[in-house]
DNA sequence: AGCCAGGCCAAGC
DNA sequence: GCTTGGCATGGC
């Protein structure tokens, strides 16, 4: 049955790992810090979104209101090192004006990809670990561990990945928060472009354990 | 010193 | 409809 494999390389993922915890933040706002965080890290590792964040903290700009106020040249400043800075920072205005004024119950998925610049998974991200919203992420590492595994088809779209993982384990956000976790520790750590497989924790289930070994 | 990173959009077939 | 090019920084 494939919903066992699913679960099954959750809790081995886990049991290597340990807990992650996600959406790393570090302010009280989290809806506002996991946006912005989502928003930043298209495509771009998270070291340097670490920096844009700081600098948006350190000038008080960690705020939907402030936001959609600040002027555009000086918010590009703000976040360069998060790269992409032109269109990230018209994204992250436009979105602050279009929240700000709004319940946290009505932003749906459909609202937020209404917004340029805001994708299913950049979407997914803020339901899942803003929100609380049953959303299974699906990000480059989930596509390029499991068409690895075999799990998935690699010409597979978003939408028909993610059915797959929420038809595959229980309706739970805490497992889609933690197993999302896990798998870009582990895309990160073993399963990179170059696998390196030696010692990967999926090493029995994989069927492209070729590499490296 | 290239290649890569927790995508997305708009053009061009 | 599907594929492709452009966007940009900093780390390794």
């Amino acid at each position: 049955m494939e919903g066992e494999k699913f679960l099954s390389i959750y809790k081995r993922l886990l049991k290597f790992f340990g807990f992650q915890n996600w959406w790393p933040v570090h302010t009280e706002n989290h809806l506002v810090e996991i946006s912005f965080g989502a928003i930043l890290t298209q495509n771009t590792s998270w070291k340097n979104v670490e920096k844009a964040l700081k600098n948006l903290i350190d000038n008080d700009l960690m705020d939907f209101e402030k936001v959609s106020f600040t002027d555009k040249k000086r918010l590009q400043e703000i976040i360069r090192p998060a790269g992409f800075y032109k269109r990230k920072s018209e994204t992250l205005i436009q979105f602050s004006k279009k929240v700000k004024n709004i319940e946290k119950n009505s932003i749906t998925r459909d609202f937020l990809l209404s917004i340029k610049g805001i994708g299913k998974e950049t979407a997914d991200s803020i339901l899942l670990y803003a929100l609380d919203k049953p959303y299974f992420v699906i990000d480059a590492y989930t596509k390029r561990i499991f068409s690895r595994l075999g799990l998935i088809d690699k010409n597979m779209d978003y939408d028909q990945i993610q059915r797959i993982f929420h038809k595959n384990l229980p309706d739970d956000i805490q497992i889609f928060k933690e197993y999302h976790a896990l798998i870009v520790k582990l895309g990160k750590n073993f399963c990179k472009k170059k696998p390196e497989c030696r010692n990967c924790p999926l090493f029995a289930n994989c069927r492209f354990r070729i590499y490296n070994v």
